[in-house]
DNA sequence: CTCGAATGATTGCAATTAGAACCGTTCTAG
DNA sequence: CTAGAACGGTTCTAATTGCAATCATTCGAG
């Protein structure tokens, strides 16, 4: 049933490209949406996981990059006024991310635009379901 | 069938934080093994896609980043002596990458080590390719 | 044939990002 | 109780990356 160790070498490594292609294509899609509400890129990618307060360490997890990034990014969105840092209740080391009334509304205008022609709009619901499934198998493994 | 529009923007932000999460685990993957051979993530990316002799903007589409990056990784494997360019017969503008015999000696050991505890590996080969026709029919579109 | 647009590659620059060092806080073994 | 390890966040620095501008070559309309 499973082919030979170089037909699997070569699957794997355009499966490799595969991802890779449509993870910059998403960043790309979030850059330009982003763009028309004055954000960049992580900014955007930031405020899309920012699903509720969360702290800086989880932000940077949602956010597949280092804490030392995801501070910087914090940085900008507070300074815009977007986000503050609160003392984290019951953690005095941890800070907790909370969006401001602006900072929630213009999520909220961010998700509707990233809705529109989103890279995975292509897949039909059942197709999606079945690539979450495949891809939470693989990722964290 | 489909479900509401709020779930299903839901599914769409954790599928593409499950797709970038992904992308950035096989980057890492690939910045450890390359690293034993002296190379860096971006070096490695371009070994692996060097398949045969090709454009830079071939090898930059295939690394999914900008023919700029492309050049300067190129010029990183030309300087240590993996890499050659020569003139591409047919276009006076083009280069064709060509690896050396040492190049494709490093390459070889590359994708020996690409292919231990490779990050899709805990997918069977059947799931594999379902992945590869759904990533497939999401990009490029 | 010829001129303007498009292509392939490179360069320089700005911005993003990762990695290591660091500080304060929390946890835990003894 | 009390080190010592671990954790959460920040800062600094270096490396990577993307973007705009440029040059040479090629293509295509007229």
């Amino acid at each position: 049933m499973t082919g030979d160790p170089e037909t699997q070498a070569q699957a794997d490594r355009e499966l490799c490209g595969l991802i890779s292609g449509l993870a910059k294509q998403i960043e790309a899609h979030v850059r330009v949406r982003a763009a028309t509400l004055g954000l960049t890129a992580s900014q955007g990618v930031a405020l899309r996981e920012l699903t509720g307060p969360m702290t800086l360490r989880e932000l940077a997890e949602r956010m597949s990059c280092e804490p030392s990034n995801a501070t910087f990014v914090a940085d900008r969105l507070e300074e815009q006024g977007y986000l503050e840092r609160h003392p984290h209740p019951g953690n005095r080391r941890a800070k907790q991310l909370v969006l401001t009334p602006s900072g929630a509304e213009l999520r909220e205008r961010l998700l509707g635009l990233l809705a529109e022609e989103s890279p995975l709009a292509p897949l039909s619901a059942e197709e999606q379901d079945a690539l979450q499934r495949l891809l939470a198998r693989a990722v964290v493994a």
